[in-house]
DNA sequence: AAAAATACAGGACAAATGTCCTTTCAAAAG
DNA sequence: CTTTTGAAAGGACATTTGTCCTGTATTTTT
């Protein structure tokens, strides 16, 4: 639970006492390796708190192809973002990669809340805008980059996942196939 | 003014006095074809409502090839939007593609109305989920889709970019080189 | 109206990336 | 310990996409 209240205190403008609140909300979850946080079609209610472990989140092409869309490792915050924004079925599956320990938290709890201290709002709009970063920075490399620049960037900034992530994953998390990344990785 | 008003009231949560006080606010700044909104290195210190008029929102790669990020039609909000978020030089040019009339809004003003009225709040976090939604979107498309059917998405959910647009920044937008989208075109 | 710049199509060829398949190695299961 | 399964590398070939270039309208400037 510490590593949760330390990520809430650095976001910055949430007092010791909205921290406290907020933890109560929480429930510890164990997964085994394999097990799913949520599959597709489900409508995301909660968020979640990686306390240890890895997962992967994936959707499927028209064509029952796994697309891997994002990993989480601990001590991160985890969910099925757009579902749980839009309260629609969620396109992602979530699974667990290794054994994981998740603190959930129900969405009703967190928009109450939101509802009687908008620090809550703030923390959410900061949590929204730094989920866009991530993906405006991503689109960019999609967008313009070549594969091989694609996985030195990995490499660079992202060097945990290449330790810890089976290749086939890292191959359509990266926009490519499996052949391709063993190419590139040979060069 | 209008069409700003009508913007805010169809995101759901806020009085017709908030709408006034933030209108308030704004200044309202022509375009001619080709003036940019910002430029790459400058900090984005304000929100734009798009009056009337098309802008192209660009980066350069390394190699100084122009990228096209996204487009924005009247009506609808406009920004650096990662350069507001976190007061950094802009990795983006804006620039408008016709005459424009755009709403300027300081972001200092819209600051003092989140700090005063957590209705603010709910409508930044509403606005960077919904941004977060339509990135997250292009990542699924530009992640696992041939161009050939990111070129028919493009079609089908956003046909106004084909009439509008030249295809030259098309071609960007959607990740591949002019002479490839002439291809798709003709098959 | 003439000249210059811009937008688009498309040919020829090259490079990047995908498909299908086989082999090897290691990990997990019996 | 053996068998089975899963993960990765890589060969051969096909497809997609890029590069370079040319031609032709069209628009903009002079």
């Amino acid at each position: 639970m510490e590593a949760l209240a330390t990520y809430l205190r650095e976001a910055g403008k949430l007092a010791e006492s909205d921290i406290a609140a907020f933890l109560e909300l929480g429930q510890l979850k164990t997964f085994q390796k394999g097990d799913y946080l949520i599959r597709e079609g489900q409508i995301c209610q909660e968020a979640g708190f990686v306390q240890s472990g890895i997962f992967r989140s994936f959707y499927f092409t028209q064509n029952s192809e796994e697309v891997t869309y994002c990993f989480t490792f601990a001590p991160n915050l985890i969910s099925a973002y757009s579902s749980y924004i839009t309260g629609r079925p969620s396109p992602e599956n979530i699974q667990a990669l290794t054994e994981a320990e998740v603190w959930l938290f129900p969405k009703t709890g967190l928009e109450a809340l939101m509802a009687q201290n908008p620090a809550w709002l703030w923390f959410s709009k900061h949590l929204a805008e730094q989920q866009y970063l991530e993906m405006e920075q991503r689109i960019f490399l999609l967008q313009k980059e070549s594969a091989e620049t694609r996985y030195a960037h990995l490499q660079r900034e992202q060097p945990q996942l290449l330790q810890h992530i089976p290749l086939q994953y890292l191959a359509s998390y990266l926009g490519i196939t499996q052949r391709h990344l063993s190419r590139l990785r040979k060069a």
